[in-house]
DNA sequence: TATTAAATAGGAGTAATTACTATTTGTCAA
DNA sequence: TTGACAAATAGTAATTACTCCTATTTAATA
């Protein structure tokens, strides 16, 4: 896993520093889609003197590199997923907690022909929204 | 299109004010997805003394009973979709911009058992996402 | 037309993010 | 192995987007 981290970072010139190899690990057995500041908290108990823009900007270059994604939440914080697997997620209107789930059905849905045509895609991914469990 | 806001207010308890009557028509014509500045600035050159709070407030209070939605963006300022016909999104991870489609085969996708069964759905969009024309 | 709860304007406060800069560090070539 | 240098970092300031507060105004109703 760090094997693949040491890979991707010499792949896009990004020099292996001990901060961004913490949060890199953090990423890996990271709960559900943490904030920056989530990754922040947790990175300061190894190196308590990291900065927050530090946490952001590695986040970020991640991200750019594609070694996380940025996800999309109702404009409240930027979040963060690590799992680069196909997923779909649910998102609750009440509480913003975005849960994953898996289901063939959506993965390999074909992309129209008019967006294919005038736009680059990337990816997909189905969004469902309502309340959750807890806020119902 | 105004009978409907009169009557979708009375419906919900929400006095008819000079300021909502703009903002709501100004969201009738709104382009694509527009944060609460920009509507701001927009009903501004209307009501050159409405406060940001209240134009913020009342898209928010539009927001609640349905009147408009709440969509995700990446982290950066809330955006609001005045379009409550069922479509799906292209999202642009270069600039941002949010491009509404319309495709049959995804609207009636069936939502998976374990996620109906757990939580309470009240919509789904499929969300494209790559890079626009003027971002490639 | 008077009552009253809801809505507003204006301003202060807060949270999340981004910018700036002096210093340190990882990489690579000699 | 070392020295040069571009990249990365810590610490802090600034900005942006939003949220809260309160005195005043207003829409709805009876
Ligand atoms: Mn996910
Ligand atoms: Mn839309
Ligand atoms: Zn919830
Ligand atoms: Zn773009």
């Amino acid at each position: 896993m760090m094997m693949d981290f040491d890979e991707k970072s010499r792949q896009h010139q990004l020099k292996i520093t001990p901060q961004r190899t913490a949060i890199f690990k953090i990423l890996t057995t990271a709960r559900n889609h943490p904030t920056a500041d989530n990754v922040y908290q947790e990175v300061k108990t190894e190196f308590p003197n990291i900065s927050f823009d530090t946490v952001n900007r590695t986040l970020l270059t991640f991200a750019e590199v594609g070694m996380i994604e940025v996800i999309e939440s109702n404009g409240h914080c930027r979040r963060f997923e690590p799992n680069l697997k196909t997923h779909h997620h649910f998102y609750c209107v009440g509480c913003g907690e975005i849960t994953d789930f898996f289901h063939k059905e959506y993965d390999n849905l074909e992309i129209p022909e008019n967006i294919s045509r005038r736009f680059h895609v990337t990816g997909k991914r189905m969004v469902i929204k309502g309340l959750c469990d807890k806020c119902i």
